[in-house]
Formats: structure tokens, sequence, C-alpha cells
DNA sequence: GTGGTCTAGACCACA
DNA sequence: GTGGTCTAGACCACC
């Protein structure tokens, strides 16, 4: 998979390899038991310290999203319908702190002047996306 | 209005003011024309420095959605139906930013298991919320 | 609060940081609001580094067990007696995770012939120890 | 007996083994007397090194669990009720370093709000599970 | 070769 | 002054 972090970007690197690695997931451009590069690797790549990429990887490792293990690198653990009733993938304390970062998200959308609808619609379209990514193999 | 803001959040305070007064505009509490409080006194409110507001409200009119006069104070500068006439709202480049934010957040949502269609209802009942506030005269 | 760390157990700094701590709040040396030592302060004390701390700190924020502000330093977020119906302290997952790493070491206990009574009794008496020091206000 | 590891876990894999085999001879599916797999057979099973195996039947040695004859391989040394009579089981240093880890697991569930009675009483529910198992001859 | 741990720095963001 | 981020290394544990 073909990821991009920007070291201007206010956002720390380990927070947007995370997201990066996390739209993967939701895209199907990684999907479950699918190999994470090596910590090394992706730090020589990026060009930052393999801390950092660590650090990432921690966060995915605490979501639950990825495991790892030390001679067999990082894997990735979860996927889009991966989450069945028995597993309870989320707390819902970790769902409603989502779902409060979705209402921060939409609510400088409607502030904006967005319409609802057009809201939606795009909120539509990006989950159509994310399905069609993974219906095509993961391909973009 | 009344707006709540957790000095132990890893959300830095002038963004949590920002994020809440960014949902007042979306909710109707605060409508275009509105005045913000003056920032010592919602300084002296939650026992936070005057710069740390100072900076909330320097985000918000970075956001084109409050306007500071000399006189005045600072004024909602926009609102939730405001952007079809009266000015282009967005640049083109921050309705992007928006949308890449909207999609990481989906993604989150979506690599946890969530159900696209689960997702979509929870982001319409999220806005018909805000809806149903500005219907009530942004009454909480 | 006295807490110690040996530099040569195979256990990580970080972790007997992050266990010393827990143990802390177990007994109530340290109680819900309580600050913690800043980090360097504490780094300075051990003769490790910063990041070490650092990581155990954020062990501890990620059980919810603590809260830190980049300002104001970090705080005990919660107490023997804080976990209320509303607020579900631990996730069902966390919780059999517990229950695991206890079966674990009662096993340990089993095969190595104590007895079910002295066992249940050697786990009284530490809780009750626990107890005893939340009554003398955390004092050891 | 049936056991089994899991390679993603962030337990080392012959820590694992090695938890496994404590709790079998806890829930009395491993007696004294009883031979453990050959290493080698273990490997092949569990689809790992040998070295890996063999580096946790060596816990299990300087614990005193298991007894290793050149000709018969490794056999349970120590069981449940063994203590008593046949050898002193534990050195006092041992004894007190499992009651430490039994204090760090007991304090966790006290930081996280559990009442004292339930984590009592969730030992206690181990334990007799375990009892139940030696009663049944050791099947699970 | 993999990830995990740790050091000794530095600089920045926050309040 | 607080914690957060990041670097450039090093050594260790695991398999």
């Amino acid at each position: 998979m073909q990821i991009e972090i920007d070291p201007l970007s206010p956002v720390p690197l380990y927070q947007q390899l995370r997201d990066r690695v996390v739209e993967g997931i939701a895209g199907g451009t990684l999907r479950p038991g699918d190999q994470l590069a090596p910590v090394r690797q992706l730090a020589a790549r990026f060009g930052i310290n393999v801390a950092t990429v660590s650090k990432g990887y921690d966060l995915l490792r605490a979501e639950g999203l990825v495991r790892s293990n030390r001679s067999a690198g990082s894997v990735v653990a979860r996927g889009p319908r991966s989450a069945t009733a028995e597993e309870a993938a989320w707390s819902s304390a970790d769902r409603d702190a989502w779902a409060g970062r979705l209402a921060t998200v939409l609510a400088e959308g409607v502030a904006q002047g967005e319409q609802d609808e057009t809201i939606v619609a795009a909120a539509k379209e990006i989950l159509s996306g994310f399905a069609a990514q993974r219906r095509n193999g993961g391909e973009r």
C-alpha cells in the first residue's frame, strides 16, 4: 500500500501514520491477516525515526486493529466486517468518543453553511468509496 | 449559551473552546450577529488565561465564522444557512481539508466494524439534533 | 509517595512504574485528584529517561487511571470507589483479560502446592492491606 | 492435554507454553509423574521452533514443576497436593515474589473500581474451577 | 530479521 | 514549568 505523511502538518507524524493505516483498513487496502511494513522499513521510507513509527503502531495495537509479534512482524487484526456480536469490537466508551469526534466534524460543516443533505451525501460518498475499494480488492 | 471545557482533556483548551462555539453555531445557539462573550469574561468563567481564549477566537476568525470589530467585540459572522447568499463560504481547499477530516473519522468507524448504514444513521441523528435545536430557538 | 523501581528486573521500567502507581491507587496513597510527580522529576529521581517515565504515564492514561494536562501535570483520575454504574470503568474485554491474568497467577500458586484456602487467605490479606492503607489516609 | 498458544500475543510463546502447563498442573490435566510431550513433537504441533519449546520447559524446570531425565524425557514433578509431604515446595523468596505478582494483579482490579468481595469471588471461582477439573480427572 | 526497551539529548505546544 | 513530539542512535528479547 502506498501511504504518504506530511512532516509539516501540525498533526503528529505517528498520528498521521495511524490515520493512513485506519483508512487503509476501511478501504480494504489492508485486510485482516495482511502484514504491515516493518517499523524500520517504514521509518526509512518516510525518513522518520523508528520510535515514531513504533508509536503509531502502538496506537493501532491499542485500538485492536493491529497485532504485533516480535519475530513475525505486525499484521492487521480486524477489518470492516470482522466485528461480530461475540467479540465486541468497541467498548461503549470508545464508541461514544468516536461519536463525539464525528459530531464536531459535522458541526463544522453545518456552521460553514453546508446543507444537511449535502453533508450526508458527502459522508455516503466517502463510505461508498471505501466499499468500492474493498470490492476492487483494495486497489486504489 | 452554556459551554463546558475540560482542563484534563488531551484536546487543547483553545481548541475545545473553538469546538464548542462551532457546535453552538451549528445548533443555532449562536446566530449570525450574536455577540461572543468578551475574552476576559470567558477567561474568568473558566479560570483560564485570557491568551488561551483569545487563541480560540483567533481560530474561529481564521475560519471565517467570527468577525471582530474594535468596538463591538466579536460577533458571529456566519450560520447554518447564510452561506448560500451572503458570500462564498468555504474555499475549496478548506472544504477539501474538512472532507479529509470527515473521511478519517468515518474510516475509523468502518475499521472498527460499524456498518455503513449505522454510520450514516449516526451522522443523520447528529445533524437532526442540530436542526431540532435550531427550531427550538437554540435552546438546549 | 515513595516508590521504587528495579533497573535489573526483567520487567520493563515503565511497566514497573505503572504497577507501582496502580498499587498506590489501590492502597489510597494516590487518590483521585492527586498530582503525580512531573515526568522530569521522576526521571531524575530514578535516574532513568524522561521518555521511559512518559511511557509509563501513557499506559496509565490508556487505562483511564490518570489524566494529563500539558500545563498542570498529571493527576489521578480514578480510585477504588469512583467506578459507578454510569461510567463503566472497565470494558468487558479488559475485565476478561484481567481475569485471565489472575487465573494464571492463581494457577501458579496451586501448582506449587498451596491449598486453595491458603491462596484465598493470601488474596484477602492483600486486599485488606490495601483497605487498611486507605483508611489510614494512604499512609504506609 | 489440549493446549493453545497465540503467536500474535504480546506474551512470549515460551511463556504462554509455561503458563498453559502450569494451568494444566493446577487443573489436574497434568499430574505428578505424567510425561510432557517431547519438545520436537510440541514444536511441530505449534509450528514453532524447538528452542522456543525448550525455553518454556526450562522455566518449568527452574520452578521445580518439571524434572527432566535423560531417558524418560520431562515429567511433571509436583502437583496441587504434593507439596505438603514430599518436599519444601517453594523457597520463601519464590513465594514472596509470587505474592508480589498476585498483589499487582489484585491492585489493578481494585484501582479499576472492583469491590473487594467481587475480586475474592472471582478468585474463588477460578480456584474452584481448577478443583472441579481435578475431580473430573483432569478432563476439560 | 522482527519488535521492544532505553538513553540523551532537543524543540515545541500549552497554559 | 508542564507534557508532547521527535531524533539518532544502542542493546536486548524473541523466534
